[in-house]
DNA sequence: AGCAGCGTCCGGCCGC
DNA sequence: TGCGGCCGGACGCTG
C-alpha cells in the first residue's frame, strides 16, 4: 500500500530511466478497454481510452516528481506543457522493460494495463492488480481542483504551521487524531501505516480527539510523522503485500515497523487492539497509547 | 453550504 | 476445493 515513502522510491527509480524520453506509441490492456467501454472509470480517469491514447502519443517526459502520494509526469508536446498524474492506489506499480515478459512477478505481469513505448526503445509499463490506481492527463494541476487542496509537502517549510492551523480548526478539532493525520488536506502522504507508527511512538491513542492533544504534543507528533516518513524513504519504503518500487524492487521498512499489523505490542508485550477509524483498521496498544 | 456516509474502482486472501 | 466476505485511497454523489 504505497504511501509517501513508497511513491518517493518509485519516482527516484523512474526519473533516471525515463526523463527526457518521448512516447512513440502506447496501448492499454483489453481489460481496461472492456471496462471503460462498459462505462466504468477503470484507471484512466476523465477521458476515453481513445482520447487518452491519442493525447499521450508523442509526449516528451520532461520531469518526474512526487507530490504527496501522487506521481507527476511533466510532459510536453508541440511546446505545450501537460501533466500526467498517477496514483498507485493499493496495488499499482511501474516497470521499465524491453518487453512485458521481463516483469518477473506473475501477478504484475498478468495485470499490466498501460504500455508506453519509447521512441528510443524500451517500454514503460503500468501494472495494477486491483485497478484502484488512477491516471489523469491534465494541462496542469488547475484542471483537477483536489490537487490544489493538498497540504504542503511534509518536509517543506510551512507544513507544520499548516498542520497546526488545520488540526486546531473547528472542522477537525473534534475528530479523532488518526483521521486528522491521514487526511491529505492536513498532512501530505501519511496513510495508515505511518499514521499507526507515529501515534504508537508518541503513545497517543488513535481515537483521541485532536482537541484533547496539547499544542506541544501536536508539534511533537508532526515531527514524529516526518521522522518516520524519512526513515522509511531511507529504507526504500515498506514492502507490504503488493507494493513494488520500479521493476519490482523492494524496500525494508516493513522490518522496522513497531505497531502496524502487530498482534503483540513491541514495547510492552501485551496484545494489541484494533478499531475502525474513518473506515480504516487502526491497530494500537491500549496499555501504551492513551 | 457543508458534511456524514456510502458508492466506486477490484483481486487476493482468509476462513469455513 | 469452492465460495462468500472482507479489505482499502480518495474522489464523487446523495440525502
Amino acid at each position: 500500500m504505497p504511501e509517501l515513502p513508497e511513491v518517493e522510491g518509485v519516482v527516484r527509480g523512474l526519473a533516471p530511466l525515463v526523463e527526457g524520453r518521448t512516447i512513440k506509441q502506447l496501448s492499454v490492456s483489453d481489460t481496461v478497454v472492456t471496462s471503460k467501454s462498459a462505462g466504468k472509470e477503470t484507471i484512466i480517469k476523465g477521458k476515453t481510452v481513445e482520447n487518452f491514447l491519442q493525447d499521450m502519443e508523442q509526449m516528451q517526459i520532461q520531469k518526474i516528481v512526487r507530490r504527496s502520494k501522487y506521481i507527476y509526469f511533466h510532459l510536453q508536446k508541440q511546446d505545450q506543457p501537460h501533466l500526467l498524474v498517477s496514483h498507485l492506489g493499493m496495488t499499482g506499480a511501474w516497470f521499465v522493460v524491453n518487453s512485458p515478459d521481463e516483469i518477473t512477478e506473475e501477478k504484475f505481469r498478468k495485470h499490466a494495463h498501460i504500455f508506453l513505448e519509447m521512441e528510443d526503445g524500451g517500454l514503460l509499463v503500468y501494472s495494477d492488480i486491483r485497478r484502484f490506481g488512477e491516471m489523469r492527463l491534465l494541462q496542469s494541476e488547475d484542471d483537477f481542483p483536489p490537487l490544489l487542496e493538498m497540504a504542503p509537502e511534509p518536509f517543506s517549510e510551512g507544513a507544520l504551521e499548516h498542520f497546526l492551523e488545520m488540526a486546531e480548526s473547528m472542522k477537525y478539532k473534534g475528530k479523532q487524531i488518526k483521521e486528522v493525520i491521514m487526511n491529505g488536506k492536513v498532512i501530505s502522504g501519511c496513510g495508515n501505516i505511518y499514521a499507526t507508527e507515529s501515534l504508537f511512538h508518541m503513545n497517543i491513542h488513535p481515537g483521541r480527539k485532536a482537541e484533547r492533544i496539547s499544542r506541544k504534543r501536536k508539534i511533537l507528533l508532526f515531527q514524529e510523522i516526518v521522522r518516520v516518513l524519512q526513515e522509511s524513504i531511507d529504507a526504500g519504503g515498506s514492502t507490504i503485500s503488493d507494493y513494488r518500487s520500479v521493476n519490482g524492487n523492494a524496500g525494508t521498512m516493513q522490518d522496522r515497523l513497531h505497531m502496524y499489523s502487530k498482534k503483540i505490542c513491541t514495547a510492552c508485550g501485551k496484545p494489541t487492539k484494533s478499531m475502525q477509524i474513518a473506515g480504516r483498521t487502526s491497530v494500537y496498544c491500549p496499555a501504551c497509547q492513551r
